[in-house]
DNA sequence: ACGCCGATTTAACACTGTTAACTTGATGTA
DNA sequence: TACATCAAGTTAACAGTGTTAAATCGGCGT
């Protein structure tokens, strides 16, 4: 008989195949085309063995949804390493968040619910979220030590100009070219980043 | 038998009562639970009718988009007529921008597919959406003239402050009040345009 | 009375998420 | 060897989706 543990290693190996194949898909057809039929098919199974990994389709986009958010933490984590400085570090955050978004627009959407995508589990509740976001107000907080409300406010604001640029700038791709955005994305940037000083 | 006017008139009517009711469900229920049979059953017609004034869902939901950015475009031409100084009138139209999104969500939601809301067509064809362009471009113009490119940067920026804060003030309704991001957004734009003097 | 025409509906197709019921093959036991 | 058990996986079904072709039905003119 086959271990426990080959067999927990096939389980999670087609798990992954299942969230690989549903970003597949998302990437090349957008959200709005991924289907649970459609992954089975993919993985060479039919639909109900995609419910003995994810209770459903719901379930399975905030599971896409907080990889893309540990992800970025992650980033986050390394370039909290490789600078010291607050401002280096905010920018460099904020160049990693478009960097990703641009690599990788399917996660960005399913994390946002934009174009199609669509979750219907509250995106506030994501833990990996909620870890994103005090790391980023406790950059903020470092060079301006002030009332929770005010770092509240301002990590307001850097999201929204973020987000805000991130996701015109995809719906203008065609007729704005990305690199120009960019361009002004981190000019942007670091006019809010000099303004906190 | 009954003039072709009135025959017209009624014709328009349920128009806009399939108009109406897509709206409501959505504002209700939200846009992924709108659908053809629904809206059909609640102007008390079979499901085909709809087609008769639609060619399909995403034509509908196209109509109901351009709606939108008109009924902005109206707004930002009153505005025009009643205030003089560009600054101010930048800020009316931020503030009519959030005002309209608070007020009809459901509408500013197809207008950027947010949060379920999906139509294929896309939003940069709109000749509604650019003459909204061009009236805010024109504005910022008007108080700095310089090259195109540079009105097009700066008209990108206002852009994405203003629909990155309305967009995550939507997502944290429930975690940050909404008068409170409302304020935050007022304050943002008052220092971006005062930032173009 | 008949035929036409336009308005409207029914029925169908290929999909969707999701679940219950079934098959199938391998294993352990008498 | 024969039988029972059990897990893995499949088929079939339900209610819903967008969309279209075919059928119905009522009123009009001849």
């Amino acid at each position: 008989m086959e271990t426990l543990e080959r067999k927990q290693r096939s389980r999670e190996q087609t798990r992954a195949g299942i969230v690989l194949t549903a970003k597949d898909i998302a990437r090349r057809e957008g959200w709005q085309a991924v289907s649970i039929r459609k992954i089975a098919d993919a993985i060479d199974y039919s639909a109900p063995i995609v419910y003995e990994y994810f209770d459903s389709k719901d379930i399975l986009l905030d599971e896409i949804r907080n990889e893309g958010f540990r992800h970025l933490r992650l980033e986050y984590d390394r370039i909290k390493k490789v600078y010291r400085d607050p401002e280096k570090r905010l920018f460099e955050m904020s160049v990693a968040q478009w960097q990703f978004a641009v690599d990788q627009p399917e996660i960005y959407q399913v994390m946002y619910n934009l174009n199609g995508a669509f979750c219907t589990i509250p995106v506030c509740d994501s833990i990996e979220l909620e870890a994103i976001s005090s790391s980023i107000r406790e950059i903020i907080f470092s060079f301006i030590p002030k009332s929770k409300e005010s770092i509240q406010k301002l990590y307001f604001e850097w999201w929204s100009l973020s987000h805000g640029m991130i996701t015109l700038a995809m719906m203008l791709r065609d007729h704005q070219p990305l690199e120009q955005s960019e361009q002004v994305y981190r000019d942007s940037i670091r006019r809010f980043v000099r303004g906190l000083r």
